[in-house]
This record gives C-alpha cells, structure tokens and sequence, in this order.
DNA sequence: TCAACATATATTGTATATCGCATATGACAT
DNA sequence: ATGTCATATGCGATATACAATATATGTTGA
C-alpha cells in the first residue's frame, strides 16, 4: 500500500468529514433513500439549516450528489463504498463494546 | 446494522482519532513493526512531545497496546482490524484520485 | 545519590468545528 | 408581484483540536 503524503491527508479529510454524528446519521439515512432536505431533517430531527450545513459538508467532500427538482433538493449517496467502510466501523465498534467495553474519556 | 446513537458516537470517537495525518502514520508505521517511542519518532520526523501524545490518544482510544521495558516503551497495534479499515480508506483515496480527482477546498 | 537518557505531561496560542439563530435565496402558484 | 414553501447562507458564541515549547517523571548505571 502507497502511504504517500497527499494521499493520508486525503483519507484524514475524509474521516473528518466522518467525524461528526449528525452526518453519519444523514450518510446512513441516505443508505436506503435518496432523499429531499425536509424528509432528512424529519428523519433526523434537527433544524433544518443545520441538516443544510451537513450536507453541503458532505457535498464538498463527494460523499453525497444532489439534484434540485423544483423546490426540493433531492440527496444522494455519490459513493456507497464509503458507507460499507462506516458499516465496517460501526460493526467493528458493535463488536467492541460488546466484548470488550472501551472505557474512553 | 444496528445504528443506534451510542454505536455511532463511538464510531465518530475512532473518526476523530484518524482525523490525524501524524497518528495515521504512526499506527501505519505500527502496522509491520513493534517499536519504541524513539524509534517512531526516527521514523515519523516529529518532535518526541508531540509523538507521545499522540500515542497517549491512540492508546486512550485502544488502538495501541504499550509495554515497558526498562527505559524504553513499546508501542504496538492492538487491532489490526483497525489498520486493514485504515488500508480501505487508503486505498478508497487512491483509486479516487487516479480516475477522478476531488477537487475539495 | 546523581547524571543521562527515554518518555510523558502541562501550557499556550492559534486554528477550526459545531450549533443555534436570523436571514437570504430561489421556485412555484395565485 | 407577492406570498409561501423548501433550502441555503451568514454570523456569533462556545468548544475542541493542533502543534510547539518547556518541564516533569521515571529508569538505569556509576
């Protein structure tokens, strides 16, 4: 495996843009739905301009397409790789804490 | 997959320990060898504070297991499972860059 | 005990992230 | 054009993260 310089600080921006609950939510939402704003933010149950603000993040970074129709702005999981790479972490973590609780700050 | 609220906070807590160029490659240097601090900072080209404390995270959240011997303080993968999603998401990177460049802030 | 070496911790400044709130844009219908 | 709905953006307060420097701890050997 090529651990380049350019290429572990590509990986660490994408594992930011994975560092944050709100988004993992939205990703994971997005795993069976494409999904216009409203329908996220009442799945996720956070003011709206907040769930705007995620996906725009999540836009930036190509972890989600968007498509405007009319007034609605449909979502859209761009890469589901990355989603089988946050399943793989969260069954790692599911395993974990089931076996072996962390004890972390 | 299970995704209740506390399984992705702890996910987001390994995120946030990966959100790191330095620890990344630290844990990848961990990954072919156990070794001491002074070796990793050999190694990493970073002052010795800062590779302490890095390591203190990476043993914090688990990552790393540490044993000492003597004056000298081995560091060691605890979960290659870790390191093989790490090489994912290397790999992911990679692969995306070649066929179709982000073009992030 | 003291010196030296290996490692850890504390402190600080700076940068960045997060979220809430207010407001702006943009599209459609009337 | 105006009102309304869907979405986006801007701003401010707080929190968190980063790395550098200085300093402390702990271990060994003389």
């Amino acid at each position: 495996m090529d651990v380049s310089e350019p290429i572990i600080e590509e990986a660490v921006k994408i594992y930011k843009v994975l560092s944050n609950v709100n988004r993992i939510k939205i990703l994971y939402f997005l795993e069976n739905n494409e999904a216009d704003v409203s329908s996220i933010v009442a799945h996720v149950g956070l003011p709206q301009p907040l769930v705007s603000h995620q996906l725009a993040i999540l836009f930036q970074y190509q972890l989600v397409t968007r498509s405007k129709q009319g007034k609605h702005v449909y979502y859209c999981l761009d890469d589901p790789h990355i989603l089988k790479m946050v399943d793989a972490m969260l069954g790692h973590v599911q395993h974990e804490i089931k076996h072996e609780p962390h004890h972390y700050a």
